[in-house]
Parts: C-alpha cells; sequence; structure tokens
DNA sequence: ATGGCGTATGGTAGCGTTAACACGTCGTTG
DNA sequence: CAACGACGTGTTAACGCTACCATACGCCAT
C-alpha cells in the first residue's frame, strides 16, 4: 500500500560522501580544482580536447595525471544518454569462425575508442534474450548478434529502444535493422551442385549438432535444405539414409563417416556442414587407407586453416569470416553516427573451393 | 582563466527532457507510479525481490511489462557505486587456449548476472593498459589479465582504484592481486627432460611468434629458458642452430621444421612451443614421407584437441584451459563478494602427455 | 498497556558527469 | 565604431537511480 507519511522533522543533512568513509576516486572537480577551471572544461579537455585553448589543456592534463583521475563512463552516460559501447552475441567462442569475426569487429571498434560487451548464448535463444536486455541495461550504443533468427522479444526490445543493430552470418529480408553475411542455403545448394558436376551421385549430407542442448539451428537447417533442394535439381532421390549428425568436433566427424558407409556402403561423396568435422572424417579414412576422394569424396564448410593442412587438402566452401565482422562493425558505427545511407542489408557471398578432396 | 561571471538574470528553466524530444526510454519513476509505490521499492523489487511483499511484486512486474522498462545500469552503478561488469582482457582470440579459458569465465560468470567486457591486446602492453584505463572507466567490479608481465601504469591503476584483480595463464610470486595458472619454464623444463628421457640427445626447440609485431612474450620466453635449463641439467649442449622460431600457424610450424633439418639434419627431435606448429611440421612430415619419431620426434605444448586427431598422435603439455578460466573467474567473485581467506597464488600445473610423436 | 522487534515501504539527497545556455574577449567587417 | 562572429570558458540543472534514514504496522513478550 502506498502510504503517504510526511516527514515531520527536517532530516538529518545526507551526506554520504563520508569524509572518514572508503577512499573514493578522484572526480572531475578535484582535478578542475587543482587546474584552475570549471569542471566542464575539464570533462571538455578529456572528450574533445580541439575545443580547449592548448595551454588550459596542458594544465589540465597535468592535472589529471597528477590526481590519477580516471574518467566515470557510468556518470557520463547517465548524464549524456549516449555510451561508447557495444554489445556483440556470438553462440561460442570455441569455433574459430565465429572467434575470427569478433578478431574483425575489434580491427574496426577498437581504433574508434569503444569498448566490447561480450555475450555468448551457447546457441540458446533464452540465453541470447537476457544478454540483449543486459546489453540495453548499459545502454550499448550498438548490438551485433549472430544470426537471423530471435525470439520475438529481442527484436521488440532492440526496435523498441531504437538502438542500431546488425544482424551477421546469415541473411534475411526483413532484418531486425541491418544485417550482413551470406546465404547458408546457396552456399550448400552451390556445393551439392559442385559435387554432383564432379560425378557423384550418392551424397551424403551431415548436420553439425551445437550447443549444450545438441540442437541444430536455422543456419544449419538452411545448409541442409539447400542440398536436398540440389539434390531434387539434379533428378536425385533423396534418401534418408544419406543424412547424419553429430557433435561439431573431430571425433563426431569420423564417427558420422563410418555411420553413413555402414548404412550406404556405396555413399560415394559426402558434405560436411562444418571443416571440423570434414577433418575429423578424413583423419579417419587416413587411419584406415581409405583413399580419398576414391574411395569416397569428402567435403566441408567454413574453409578453415584446417582445410589446407590436411591430406587431401579439403574441398570446401569459403565464408568471408573476418570480413564479416570488420565490415559489420563498419556498417553499425556508420549507423550509430546517423548515416541513413548505410545499405541496410550486405551480401558478402562464398566461394567453392575445389580441392584434392573431391 | 578561470572567470567568474555571476549571472545577471534567472536562467530560465532548464529543461533537458523536452516533451516534444526524442523518445526516451521508460524510468523507474514511471513504472513506480502505475504499480502505485514509490521508485525505491521498484528498485529493490527488481534487485533483490525476496524483500519487497508478494502482492506488490506482482503488481511491479506487470507494470515493467507493460510499459516496456528496461533497466539503467549506468544511472544504478552511478548511485550504488557497484557494477556487474567484469574485464578480461587476453592477447588473442584467435588462439583456441584462450577462447577456451574465456569459455571457462563464462561457465562461471554467467549464471551469476554478470556482464563481460573483453579486450584484446594482440600481446601489446600499451594497448593493455588503454584497455584497462577503460575497464576502469567503465568501474568494473573485477578485471582479468593475461600473463603476469604488464606495464608499470598497468599495476598503479588497479591497486590505486583497489580493483579486484586476476592474473592468469601464468605464475608470479608479486601478482597485482590475485594470479592463477601454471608455470610455463617449469612445464617446458619437464617436456626436455621427458624427451632427454627417451633418449633424444639434439633436441630443438621452435618459439612461437605473436601479435601483429611478431614478438616473443614472457610466456614464450619462459618456456624457451625452461628448455635451456633442461639440457644443461641434462649435460647436453646448446646449439644456437636448434632454435627458431615463426609465425603461429600451421605453415610456420612446417617451415621450422624444414629450417632445423637444414641447419642441423642429425636434429633427432623438435619442442614445439604451440601445438598448432606443432600439428603444421606433423603434416609436412607426413606429406614428406617422413617416419615421426623415427626420423625425427615432435612434441607440442597445449594439448588442443588438435594434438589427437593427427596421424601420429602428438606428444605435448596438457594445461587446464578451460579450469583455468573457470576457476579465475571463481576467485575473482569471492574476491568482490569481500572474501579475503581467497588464496592469492593458485598453481594448477601441467602434465606431460607421451603419444605417438616422440 | 508497553516496549521491542521484524517486515514493508517511503522521502530526500546525492552519485559524477554533461547539455544547454550565457557571457566576456578579441579581431574583423560594414 | 558599433555590430558580429568565433572562441574559450562558466553557471545551472538535469540524467535515473540507490543509500541512508525514517516511519507504519502487526506481533509477541513482558
Amino acid at each position: 500500500m502506498a502510504r503517504k507519511a510526511p516527514p515531520r522533522r527536517p532530516l538529518r543533512k545526507h551526506k554520504r560522501n563520508g569524509e572518514a568513509g572508503t577512499p573514493r576516486a578522484a572526480r572531475l572537480e578535484e582535478v578542475a580544482r587543482m587546474a584552475g577551471v570549471s569542471p566542464i572544461t575539464v570533462s571538455r579537455a578529456l572528450r574533445n580536447p580541439g575545443i580547449v585553448a592548448e595551454e588550459t589543456r596542458g594544465r589540465i592534463a597535468r592535472a589529471v595525471k597528477k590526481i590519477g583521475y580516471v574518467r566515470n563512463f557510468n556518470a557520463g552516460a547517465l548524464a549524456s544518454r549516449k555510451t561508447t559501447t557495444i554489445g556483440i552475441i556470438v553462440p561460442t567462442i570455441m569455433d574459430i569462425g565465429f572467434s575470427e569475426a569478433i578478431h574483425g569487429f575489434y580491427d574496426t571498434l577498437g581504433e574508434q575508442e569503444y569498448q566490447l560487451l561480450l555475450g555468448v548464448s551457447d546457441y540458446s535463444e533464452e540465453e541470447e534474450e537476457r544478454l540483449v536486455r543486459d546489453f540495453l541495461a548499459h545502454r550499448a550504443a550498438g548490438v551485433i548478434l549472430t544470426g537471423v533468427s530471435h525470439g520475438p522479444e529481442v527484436r521488440r526490445l532492440l526496435t523498441g529502444m531504437a538502438v542500431p543493430t546488425v544482424e551477421f552470418w546469415g541473411l534475411t529480408q526483413n532484418p531486425i535493422d541491418l544485417c550482413i553475411g551470406f546465404s547458408n542455403f546457396d552456399a550448400a545448394y552451390a556445393m551439392t551442385r559442385h559435387l554432383v558436376r564432379l560425378g557423384y551421385k550418392k551424397i551424403a549430407f551431415v548436420s553439425p549438432l551445437i550447443g549444450s542442448a545438441m540442437r541444430d539451428n536455422d543456419r544449419t537447417r538452411d545448409r541442409r535444405e539447400g542440398h536436398r533442394k540440389a539434390l531434387r535439381d539434379s533428378s536425385l532421390s533423396i534418401d534418408e539414409n544419406l543424412f547424419a549428425s553429430g557433435r561439431l568436433d573431430f571425433q563426431s566427424g569420423a564417427a558420422a563417416l563410418l555411420e553413413l558407409v555402414e548404412k550406404r556402403p556405396d555413399v560415394d561423396a559426402i558434405f560436411f556442414g562444418n571443416d571440423v568435422m570434414a577433418a575429423g572424417a578424413l583423419m579417419e579414412c587416413q587411419k584406415r587407407g581409405w583413399q580419398v576422394p576414391k574411395k569416397v569424396a569428402i567435403a566441408g564448410f567454413g574453409d578453415s586453416d584446417l582445410s589446407t593442412i590436411v591430406q587431401p587438402a579439403l574441398t570446401t566452401v569459403r565464408i568471408q569470416r573476418h570480413a564479416m565482422g570488420k565490415r559489420a562493425a563498419e556498417l553499425l558505427l556508420e549507423r550509430i553516427a546517423g548515416n541513413t545511407q548505410v545499405p541496410k542489408i550486405v551480401d558478402l557471398g562464398f566461394d567453392v573451393i575445389q580441392r584434392e578432396s573431391t
């Protein structure tokens, strides 16, 4: 119940900033006093040195150094309603693809005085939503999300607070704000058509399962569907025995290979949804003395540096992992800067890289 | 110059919060009004639901949902002088070891309502210092640093603002605050001693060079020195032709192998400072039909999943990458919680893993 | 009754910064 | 030579929240 209790007598002067309390970080005002200027001038000297007279700037710099003043972004953010914080969510950082994308962001953000809030969703939409909420609570200047399928709340939150947003690693006609990536469907389609062109007829597909929940996701699904479409368009029958799945690691790649060979001994090519699994399978073939691609052709997805180092070198789909991150950050920054000319949808494409394994 | 300019006439009432301005995010007060309570009660319901009556909490929850209220951590941090932000700096995220450590942090932090500010220093002390400064400007509740050697300012800043700090991935007797890791010196020493015990006499060492500056760092140096010490303690001569270095990638691993074989054809074992380079060398041997370990033994460092998948499986030093991150976060949180019983220095040790390559 | 205690809630001030405006000085211009 | 703009700096009032104290009420032990 709301109880209105008018104060009886004047409250004691409320001083939180007790003189004998915990030592506090220096404030702008103390720097100002030492430099003989007002706080606002110090603030300006720190954020936009150009508009403060050279001599004043020098005195301020000395005072800052002497006192050991460190800015308080929280207070600044509150007063200006602006931050230099960017939030980014990836499903995992154990996949070199996402690591490389983050590396790409850094190439752009690092030079721009932005800070990076990192969220790892473990492929969970609930977790992603929680992270977005945290980013908004920090009043992040922008948000970068992996993929183009998110919980409904995510979209509502982001558009509601009008936060510049980039979705990367996939494409959609209806992005939350901006989107940059490639078509997983088209990429898988292209690879399977490529394998057909090389003469393979019994082409298997292996879906990587991910996260602690061992699910697939929209990106994996798109790839599988692209593969199926390519088979149909090539008048090849679709046999469910030519589909397998497994955890995204070397061991499961090897296991998927064995499972497929067991179910369909005449399988002549296997298209793995991820390079890591393909490399695992390649190693297994080598152990067993199976000739690749003679006994079975193997293709991957992602063009990680593994693919050139394994024997035989892996045929795979190259995607612009680093560029995806770099460009995503660039787009976001332009959007934050208020540039309205930013393209909404950027397709970075992909390349089918033919090597020795097919 | 400080000019005192007393205001002539009363300033116009200053309203930033113009009614026709940009739409603003909802405030606590609006939620409070709708729920018929005071702002402070809403604040409590959000941060510590237990102390608010169930019924009140319900009304508040409904109001929050209806208005679409999102907390403002900046204002909260300013008022309470506390944050739930942890800053972490790694030299790179392209190394699976650091990725796994970050993954480890997440296992601890994610459940604890903390947010992660990520900094990538690219092995630069200047950049590390800049990042620490940024974290402090955010008033991070704690900071995690890679390695135990930092610029002098870093230590001063961190101790000056009394921020709980964990250094990981190395050990020192004089940590900034806490430190958790293993001895790079001892680990390399142990591996070289192991190789000597296996009968190898001409044991080479390859230092990975890192960052855009292509330098080594304290960790690499420690490993190299550990190796040298092991040679001395084994009465083996130290030949500078048995040392090489190269960029931390597959190709450079292969190149270092060839360089060493060229300089000293009788080299019988090569200890790579990193698994990735060792794997690259292994691939090269395979390409050339060189028997490992018959022609030359190869050992790595890090026990990445590569090491079990290559042929022959790689002898390496296992370090607790995931545990290092997880424990680092645990220590930090206890420290933040004010627990004074936290151990200052935690040695996670290492294991020499003998496989087929030596 | 009286006092003490635990639970639930509220008023007020202040956290450290910046936006918005104001003002004084100087050199330029009509 | 007044008007004007550019420049450098200052005053004031927020920004949205939480710490600190205070209050109101019910309950139980004196």
